[in-house]
DNA sequence: TCAATAATAGTAACTATTCCTGAAAATGTA
DNA sequence: TACATTTTCAGGAATAGTTACTATTATTGA
């Protein structure tokens, strides 16, 4: 991994928005330094940072992909209304911690989703993995 | 809501289907019942199926949308390579529960993601939502 | 410095979904 | 049953987000 101005820029601009933003929201704020920026290379660097565990991409619902500089362990709560994320402390994961959710960040909690991620019994079988 | 072939059809099988097939996998097998049906149309039935509360639009990570013909209340365990997606018990959302999701699903757990859905709070303030 | 290779800008292609239109089907009323 | 009203339909165009392609440029190692 080579290192560029573009990649600099973009990872800079991704940590210092304490956001999660899209790769467009992203594009906009880096072009302002890198004017003759392409979307795809911040697609292709978001997709490089991430395969190498600078930065993280989430796995949240929703029509567009997020980014997040901060690759310390914690989940998210998304406004059900407007799509906005942000960071809730790791661990904050039984029912009776809504109200502490609610009170750490100001949003009415509605629900909460837990999905486990794994490796099916026929993908097991394909690639040998234990 | 009227009562429609189409919109018959396409409940029939995705009730039947125990998976959480994409709109464009029902439509493969619901053009096999009626071979003019249009793409459009099977999104337009999911979509007004699951606001009557009929069947379930699934808020998981990943390119397609899935959805659910039991709408009751339950977890999903999502396999990392291959994208899909089986049923667990409600309320199997503790640390220790991996052994047992594993045990009862066969998947290898690499881990879980917890996301709480809520109503930020400035859309709280627009909204004038409690 | 210079060759090898990785990354870039720009654009085309692709995938999933939504939107639009005129025609057809379902329903309510008589 | 006949007819008017309204919903839904098929087909295709349009859109949004993302990925792929290609010729050029930048970075790196020797």
């Amino acid at each position: 991994m080579r290192r560029t101005k573009q990649r600099e820029v973009i990872l800079d601009e991704l940590v210092k928005l304490r956001t999660h933003p899209s790769a467009d929201e992203l594009y906009g704020r880096v072009k302002k330094r890198l004017p003759r920026i392409s979307l795809g290379t911040v697609y292709r660097n978001l997709e490089i940072l991430s395969r190498e565990g600078i930065i993280r991409r989430l796995e949240t619902a929703g029509s567009q992909r997020r980014f997040d500089g901060d690759t310390g362990d914690h989940q998210h709560i998304r406004c059900v209304s407007c799509g906005c994320i942000d960071d809730l402390a790791a661990g904050a994961d039984r029912a009776r911690c809504d109200a502490l959710v609610a009170k750490g960040t100001g949003y009415r909690v509605l629900g909460r989703r837990v999905e486990y991620l794994g490796i099916c019994p026929s993908c097991r079988k394909k690639s040998g993995g234990s």
